[in-house]
DNA sequence: TATCTTTTTGACCATCTGGTCAAAGCGACG
DNA sequence: CGTCGCTTTGACCAGATGGTCAAAAAGATA
């Protein structure tokens, strides 16, 4: 008992076809939005299919949002506290803005998520991600100690990252629309205008 | 024929819960993830009742929606050329940072229906929407020609107020789960925060 | 009280939804 | 080739969902 099957080249495929159409639709339309068959659509599979290889639809959903958050993090703790200050902040805020330009969909399937209370991944938000934001927040303290960067709340300065980066995926049809036509690429100003900021708001008087 | 009928007492109170109760579940679960029925529970009528005041359940959210983008923007409205700049700045964001705090359903409403792609709305978006803030943006830019604030891209500072604003809103479980115990409100932190960081940013050097 | 309009409801319906199942198709391997 | 296990599918199901309708209840008006 207890057998564990070999997983064959056409699981992997399979599995990843139904992860990635599945992000498409959970990320549009929200989890009670979706369909099964609008998913099992945009995989090319039939509905049975497609439920041979996820029980049910809040399988894949889990396994969409399982890793998101380890990842979505990794670009924060990269931030050292043995280099510069500043531009190891700026540079958290790029790595954070190029995952808004070329994971939108994961963005929107976090914030779709945290939106409608965060049911399923609440421990995480409250368990390792509050103890690695308590850490990081140390070494802002730290280097505002050494008067190497300006004093701010380093709570609200990572919130702050979060949101003017996701914003920039989350929203984008509006971002669009305000900019309107002349401009087909918002993240290259947004890039010039997040570093202004941190730069004006970090670099000590 | 076109005969007016009289809005009658009753049709108005029920109108009214009706619309409450529809931005308690649509704001919490989307527009697909919501039902008839829990906006009907919710608002404590029989589901016939309901549909006898609003014929379909997209009537309810395009009257939900219709006068929020109007109402969402009047902060900025009130943004005036004629003051001094930083303060009338700094104004539209507390003002908007209150409005995140006394009405985040309505924040959560609009921010579901952006990240959906804003079908209901888009319109709006790029018309009166986009109007208002080149207008606005004007002011910014004639501000920092006159060396009274520093100068910044003017529509990405008006993005980064609704951004870091309504972050407050859409992401409150975020925010507090990472806050912890020790912080039941979040919002006067948040607003020195935002404070500090408008006024660095924009402050002449 | 009688009449007329507005409001409320139980019963109902077609369609959609998540999910099941037995059987058929298919590929690897001896 | 034949067998065995993995993969795919059409048919199906129970419950949910958006919405309808005729009739009953409740106001208003006189």
């Amino acid at each position: 008992m207890n057998e564990t099957r070999p997983v064959t080249r056409i699981q992997q495929k399979n599995r990843a076809t139904i992860l990635d159409a599945a992000l498409d639709v959970f990320s549009q339309r929200g989890f009670g939005g979706a369909t099964v068959d609008q998913i099992a659509a945009t995989a090319g599979l039939s509905k049975p299919n497609l439920l041979y290889y996820f029980p049910t639809k809040e399988a894949i959903y889990e396994a969409l949002l399982g890793g998101l958050l380890d990842t979505w993090l990794d670009p924060l703790r990269a931030m050292k506290s043995s280099g510069e200050p500043l531009p190891e902040i700026l540079a958290y805020v790029q790595r954070k803005l190029e995952m808004s330009r070329d994971f939108p969909r994961e963005s929107r399937l976090f914030a779709n998520e945290i939106i409608q209370g965060a049911p399923l991944i609440e421990n995480e938000l409250s368990g390792a991600l509050r103890d690695l934001v308590d850490e990081k927040a140390e070494i802002i303290n730290q280097w505002a100690d050494e008067g190497r960067i300006a004093r701010v709340n380093p709570h609200h300065l990572f919130f702050s990252i979060w949101s003017l980066t996701q914003h920039y995926a989350d929203f984008d049809v509006q971002v669009r629309a305000v900019l309107g036509e002349g401009v087909d690429d918002p993240f290259p100003e947004a890039q010039v205008y997040l570093t202004t900021l941190f730069t004006r708001m970090l670099t000590p008087s």
